[in-house]
DNA sequence: CGGCTTATTGACATACGTCAACTATTGTGG
DNA sequence: CCACAATAGTTGACGTATGTCAATAAGCCG
């Protein structure tokens, strides 16, 4: 494992809490893999054989039902940890993982871990603290899912992306607008469409550039709680 | 507290693998409280003051909008935890809880649970199980929601309702259909035009009685995958 | 430059929400 | 126990948001 993999994994907010002695017992028979885009990490059903940390590229959680059609749930990048509930719990996991930039993983193999889980208080909490954020993440977007219009979730998703409340800013997106789509739960076409609305707003975009002129404005159209 | 209170709360899952005298210490300056259909028990935006542990009843966990548009995101019962995510990070309700049946609740104080946490690694365990099942609930809803129409979801909902697979199914509602509308993400006359479409595959219901004559039938219409 | 993928736009289909009317069910007071 | 009100559920007519399909335009790369 290279040095600047041991600093992503300290940073990861599983692992930052930790002895770096007890990191270390972790990342015994871990070891990483370099994956391009598309590539499948484990697919939806399989049990865990080993708990998925991101040092580098974005892995996309992808929700297929019996006939195919899929969905991009999340997208985790760097320092995070891929679906550690089945490999907690000992079930199959509810979803496939497809990297969505090219990616550098570190596998951490499952059985040692949750033996630690049980021997080291220090984790349990520290995964207890990370599926709280993970648990809060999927609540926003069912609420998201449920309570907003297509262009109130693509408002809702750039906002994500500046750390300001007010004025106005110049956005990178993270992903292709395709990608951007499924996240958001809608077609690209719809997600043009939306792009298209916010115009109306001050929030205009070409390619992965996008600037909004009044962040109140459109805080304000997308019905946003400012929960974080 | 009462004797058959101690007994739900050692059903519940959070507390069921702890020691009997772990259970106890928690459960010091802990109190129970009963609340009538509609009661709410903490709002969104709120900073958690107690864990609480439903013995009774059901409650629901409501989505609110700036625009005061609600939405029920999921319902919870007896031996069930509310929303531990809040309380563990000590950051704002994403959610408002309401009863949705007269409950009877354990309301454990956030501090001294949030003390337990860092000192008792059975607990945290316990917890990060609990945290990695609801993460689950959530995963799937959302992809239901992203994923399938509302006959579909309604399809779902019924079969999460019986453990059997196959063959035929008599089911009692455990909600009345406005609510279990407003759980699925959809309107009451939806759910009705909804159960209207399965009745063409055999899904009989009249009030809060549903019966399935096939079960296969229906997991196959809702494109199930059978992951638990 | 030509050929690829990706984004946009338009026409149209459809699922679902909304509003309103009607019916059934439940609960309540005489 | 009945009468009636209140509530919950159903059905129909209609509007709107979003998906689908097809055509076009715009980037990107060999």
């Amino acid at each position: 494992m290279r040095e600047d993999d041991l600093e992503t994994i300290e940073r990861a907010q599983l692992f930052q809490p930790l002895e770096p002695q007890l990191r270390a017992r972790l990342l015994q028979g871990a070891f990483t893999q370099r994956l391009p885009r598309g590539a499948e990490l484990f697919q939806q059903g399989e049990t865990p054989a080993f708990l998925h940390v991101v040092l580098e590229g974005r892995v996309g959680l992808v929700g297929v039902a019996a006939d195919r059609r899929e969905t991009l749930v999340e997208i985790f990048g760097p320092g995070e940890v891929l679906i550690a509930p089945a490999v907690v719990l000992e079930l199959p996991y509810l979803m496939s993982a497809r990297v969505v930039d090219a990616a550098r993983l570190v596998m951490i193999p499952a059985k040692p871990f949750q033996q630690a889980l049980h021997e080291e208080p220090a984790l349990a909490l520290a995964l207890a603290q990370m599926l709280a954020r993970h648990w809060r993440l999927l609540a926003r977007q069912v609420k998201e899912l449920k309570l907003k219009s297509a262009p109130q979730r693509l408002g809702c998703y750039l906002l994500a992306l500046t750390p300001k409340r007010a004025g106005g800013a110049m956005i990178r997106l993270p992903e292709d607008r395709r990608t951007a789509a499924a996240r958001l739960g809608m077609t690209p076409e719809s997600l043009s469409r939306a792009f298209a609305q916010l115009r109306t707003i001050g929030v205009a975009g070409s390619g992965r550039h996008v600037t909004i002129s009044d962040l109140k404005t459109l805080t304000e159209f997308c019905q946003e709680d400012d929960l974080r």
